[in-house]
DNA sequence: GTCTATACGAGGATAGAC
DNA sequence: GTCTATCCTCGTATAGAC
């Protein structure tokens, strides 16, 4: 937003007046704070400050703390909803399907490394209203119906689809959630740099295809 | 804890004043509200009600929030940390050493349903002074060199064995914090009944044991 | 659209009787 | 050890000037 100098001796913000500016800083800095606290732990403040507006913006701009929380969850799964749409139409093997689904998967949490935390925070926290709204269920359901044509069709080996396709996604999404934590194992290794990322992505292609092939 | 009838004409608590009964009690309600909500969404005054003591009890047996907290998370970490300490010193190929690390966790997972996602939630909310004071990171070390091991030995593929670490804990532990969200998916299946969880750990020891062969 | 000031409730923690 | 009552801080949300 930038600063100006007052009249005073101090500073204050400048008076943009600019929805443009405003209300994604706020979009931004609310994705960081409800991926790091969770929904009730987020505090409207440090969203504020974070976003370098003041805390009433927030509720000018989104009624309450619960509406912007969804319009996080909104943002941060439309990539994914994008991304995954393609795979399932297209002719492909259900082995090559499953693969693009899952590359895609991982370019979308790898441009919003944070979604992952959000989604598992509600998750956790039963929140499971959104979850219906935003059409996260499918994303499982469409997996689970990948596996099985793969298994019918003896691409893939026996197994519970249902278990596979949660196993699956929380192989995509379960490092972006520990990577916090992580780090303190390994101290010169930082799991959200490019290359970690994207070794990451190289690594859960690799366990998936070995994991669920037909052939021994 | 019971009920008893006053001399008024509602009901009270009993004045039980047994330490044995009112801790444990404790500790099983906080272990319910942390994993649901983590620490700084947990109520106080909801751990309370649900041990069926008053909450100054917390504050008397604990001191404090946090000091209920460290003590939910050590009572969580104690079983995996038992079940794990074993597989390593044994005289077993990498595949068996591995296989029986997992099979271990699952089983402590299983007994401890909640514990995965107090872990998940404390990792990512950051305390994670309690992770090294847990021993945590050696979890993902342990795995991780074993792993190293393996591909020395040739039984496994060539990976990178950090990734793999935590793609096989996460492969573990995931299920359970997905699992409140999950069963909205499918709403004849309970995903934390005992046929379930079984499923699961057989699921993920397949997945693992094909995902990390050498053998293509 | 942006700011300041403030109402109001929730929740952690303590005091002190029994 | 258990209970009731209360203090006090913090955080959501609103009112109203500019």
């Amino acid at each position: 937003m930038g600063y100006v100098a007052s009249s005073g001796n101090k500073f204050q913000r400048a008076q943009t007046r600019d929805r443009e500016i405003t209300l994604p800083a706020i979009l931004a800095a609310a994705e960081i704070e409800f991926a790091t606290h969770g929904f009730t732990a987020a505090r409207t403040e440090s969203i504020a400050a974070r976003a370098n507006v003041v805390k009433g913006m927030i509720f000018h701009y989104f009624k309450n703390k619960e509406g912007l929380f969804a319009a996080v969850l909104e943002q941060a799964y439309l990539p994914f909803s994008e991304a995954l749409d393609q795979s399932v139409d297209e002719n492909l093997s259900a082995t090559d399907a499953l693969l693009t689904f899952i590359d895609r998967l991982l370019a979308a949490m790898a441009e919003k490394p944070l979604s992952p935390a959000n989604f598992v925070l509600e998750s956790i926290q039963g929140r499971g209203e959104h979850f219906r709204k935003l059409g996260m269920p499918s994303l499982y359901s469409r997996v689970e119906s990948l596996l099985k044509r793969g298994i019918a069709a003896g691409e893939f080996r026996k197994m519970d689809p249902w278990h596979g396709a949660i196993n699956i996604i929380g192989l995509c999404g379960f490092y972006y959630c520990a990577a916090g934590n992580i780090s303190q194992t390994d101290k010169g290794r930082d799991p959200l740099n490019r290359a970690s990322i994207k070794r990451h992505a190289a690594e859960v292609l690799a366990f998936v295809s070995k994991g669920v092939a037909a052939k021994s």
